[in-house]
DNA sequence: ATAGGGTTAG
């Protein structure tokens, strides 16, 4: 076997930095590094790991072919990528269709970059590529031009199912959910395949339109379709957010069945724990997470919020510990949750030393997120003039939710001087929150001014703002039924008069239980 | 002889 023949098996091969650098090093004491082939092979192997080393290689490169191009392209996207674009144009080497896909996608072009490549794309003849097609759809509806998206697709003789995909999620990112839906009817039957359905749920479930998520998967059940990770974790998160357990069982179910090994792969692991943490089951989200063979900082971050929603505030920062022991590092997402473990009125102490730590330990940015776990703790705990201390400290402009938690602090702790100020200001900075309204006319009747309690009504009634009310979800039959306050009209299949029949049984036997303080069986 | 697209959890 010649001497670059084998070298290039090495280099096939080769798994480490270490090992590599010894390859590379034999290649240039024999001469073989001037080989095109194998300097690219060297080039594509430190693009993956190493992105100085590899840019170094790059510039002692005498020509750099195209290959070296678009392995170079992809390593430094998005920030730098353009840069050698051009290099290469300057260069004379000429880019192919991968080379545009790449940058399309990869390198988030600006507007003016955009309009460059397509019209290189059109010029050089790469139009009816579909990888090329996918990434301009992609490209344009990043921009929010959706129409030149859906013009480019019309005009587009020849379309794989990948190009429909992409104008699907175009039109979903840009909150076009029905013209999505429409599109995504449209996709020739044999075509549709789990990618297409993945992209249709999650965008639904990113629009809020959870039932509608859950419906297509359904339909999906009953077609010969294959459901992926991504669509089973969509399909989850919608689950979550309705509380359609039995669903979300059912794909837990599916799930065990058809894993090949013994544990859950990460990202349908996570969304199993936040699926399972969200309809307050904490032990089966446990023993997912303690099925997870390897756990990234996503799983350990649902894990800890998870503990953190479920009132098992102790449990969460305790689990947040053993992760800085033995788990991956944490990140933004993790403080969001131990921040919320700190939710509880003994507490504030120690959600004021993680925020500190949050930046000097892991130099993470506090987000207003993490600022409003705070301050929702400092004011429920009473610590009034703390929490506006600590408002006034941000170095984010504060937004109602801030300020709506600081409110309820107020209305918590009778402070009506304050919470009169900081109410007035709330409902000015969103007049259209019934809420906001509500916790400002509580604070008056804590104190008993109820002419201010009837006059924030009555403001509230002149404006316009529809009256927040409670609700509720039960699940019957995998349907997931929402119930108001005072809901009178509530369609419950055929049987609204059952519904509100077994309402009052239930209403008459707590009225019995109130009078004789027995333990009653419903 | 080497490389690319549509879905993607917290």
């Amino acid at each position: 076997m010649s001497p670059s023949r084998c070298v290039v098996g090495l280099l096939e091969q080769c798994s480490s930095m270490r090992e590599m650098k010894q390859i590379h090093g034999h290649a240039i004491t024999h001469g073989l590094a001037r080989f095109a082939f194998i300097s690219s092979k060297l080039l594509a192997f430190y693009a993956r790991s190493d992105l100085r080393y590899a840019h170094t290689l790059f510039s002692h490169i005498p020509f750099p072919n195209l290959f070296d191009y678009n392995t170079i392209i992809t390593a430094f996207s998005p920030h730098y990528s353009s840069l050698f674009f051009i290099q290469m144009l300057n260069a004379a080497v000429s880019p192919n269709s991968r080379t545009f896909s790449l940058l399309l996608s990869k390198s988030s072009p600006s507007l003016p970059f955009l309009h460059q490549l397509h019209s290189h794309i059109i010029r050089r003849g790469h139009v009816s590529d579909f990888y090329v097609i996918t990434s301009l759809l992609a490209a344009y509806s990043n921009h929010g031009s959706t129409r030149a998206a859906r013009r480019l697709f019309d005009q587009s003789p020849y379309k794989n199912v990948a190009c429909w995909t992409s104008l699907v999620t175009g039109y979903c990112n840009n909150g076009l959910v029905n013209d999505a839906r429409n599109l995504f009817d449209a996709i020739p039957e044999r075509e549709r395949n789990d990618v297409s359905y993945s992209a249709m749920v999650s965008g639904y479930v990113k629009n809020g339109c959870f039932r509608e998520g859950i419906q297509l998967f359904r339909e999906l059940k009953d077609r010969n379709v294959k459901p992926n990770n991504s669509l089973l974790a969509s399909v989850l998160s919608a689950c979550a957010s309705v509380g359609a357990f039995e669903e979300g069982k059912w794909i837990h179910a599916y799930v065990d069945q058809n894993k090949s090994q013994c544990y859950y792969e990460l990202e349908l692991g996570t969304a199993l724990i936040d699926f399972y943490t969200k309809c307050g089951c904490v032990e089966p989200a446990q023993r997912v997470f303690g099925n997870m063979k390897t756990k990234d900082v996503a799983a350990w971050s649902a894990m800890v919020l998870g503990l953190a929603i479920n009132a098992k505030n102790q449990e969460a920062l305790e689990l947040f510990e053993e992760m800085e022991k033995v788990g991956p590092r944490p990140n933004a997402v993790t403080f969001i949750g131990v921040l919320t473990a700190c939710n509880h009125k003994d507490l504030f102490g120690e959600a004021l030393k993680l925020f500190g730590y949050m930046s000097d330990k892991y130099g993470i940015v506090a987000s207003i997120e993490h600022y409003g776990c705070v301050v929702d703790v400092l004011a429920r705990s009473g610590k009034i003039e703390e929490a506006l201390e600590f408002i006034k400290s941000m170095e984010v402009e504060p937004d109602g939710v801030i300020w709506g938690s600081l409110l309820n602090g107020c209305f918590l702790h009778n402070n009506i001087e304050l919470g009169h100020k900081v109410g007035k200001y709330l409902v000015e900075l969103e007049p259209g929150h019934g809420g906001r309204y509500v916790l400002l006319s509580n604070v008056y009747a804590t104190m008993g001014k109820w002419e201010a309690v009837l006059e924030t009504r009555k403001f509230m009634k002149d404006r316009g703002v529809p009256a927040v009310s409670g609700s509720s979800f039960i699940e019957i039959h995998q349907t997931v039924h929402k119930f108001l306050v005072h809901d009178n009209n509530h369609h419950c299949g055929s049987y609204p008069a059952e519904v509100y029949r077994v309402l009052n049984h239930l209403g008459n036997k707590l009225e019995d239980y109130s009078k004789s303080n027995e333990i009653i069986v419903f």
